[in-house]
DNA sequence: CTCTATGCAAAAACTTTGCAGGGAT
DNA sequence: ATCCCTGCAAAGTTTTTGCATAGAG
């Protein structure tokens, strides 16, 4: 059971508006990482607003990014899987579900990414 | 011994140019992957060149690219090691020399980018 | 009531494109 | 001689910032 999106805003002490709590339901439901492009239509904040919430969600660990091959930024609740795989044909990304095994030192390792053609895409 | 840049640049029957000699000297010297507000300063080539001629090396294979937490893109001559590491505080890019072992049902890994927190910045 | 969040518009940062002239084969 | 490459300037795309108003606690 996901933790409702009042908890997640209140554990971090910061103010429950529409636009947060429009936001971090979005992200619950989603299934793959999103970008800006791919919520602007279910959006009813500006761009800016868009950003500025993201951007302190991340701040508090609320959530996760990464850059794709078309230059957009992509967004994710943070979730214990961190692993993912990104087909740099189709710009789609996986979850990857195995565990990696990767220790590089004394590193903090908190994302992995992995990039490649998959097989919709080779075959 | 890296491949001479006059090799590279024939095997893809490209045209050799100032500016393609240019980049691939650089890029062979170079030991961590480079932007473009890297190179700049010892660039004799407008920036458009450098895009235009970046971008077919990545589709000759020649060059690979990933976007760092700075939204910039940095890139490399292909090599045989494929795995970075990424630091998202310090934004400093290292290459992982032990073998990562990853695979992915049938899907084909290109390169593998792990992002997290270095030891300086940890400590 | 106070302090933070929001919308709008404009700016910023990085990359790409159009066009006319130059260079490699 | 032919085509591809280049520089310049201008446009494009995504994300950020300034400022005045609205909203949460």
């Amino acid at each position: 059971m996901p933790l409702s999106v009042e908890k997640i805003i209140e554990e971090k002490n910061l103010k429950l508006t529409t636009a947060r709590k429009e936001l971090l339901e979005l992200f619950s439901k989603a299934t793959t990482p999103l970008s800006y492009e791919d919520l602007k239509n279910s959006l009813t904040m500006d761009k800016a607003t868009f950003y500025r919430n993201i951007s302190k969600f991340e701040e508090e660990g609320i959530v996760d990014s990464f850059e794709s091959n078309d230059k957009k930024r992509y967004f994710e609740l943070k979730k214990a899987c961190h692993g993912h795989f990104l087909c740099v044909k189709c710009n789609k990304v996986e979850c990857i579900n195995q565990p990696l095994n990767i220790s590089l030192g004394d590193c903090q390792i908190d994302s992995v990414m992995v990039k490649g053609i998959c097989k919709e895409c080779i075959g």
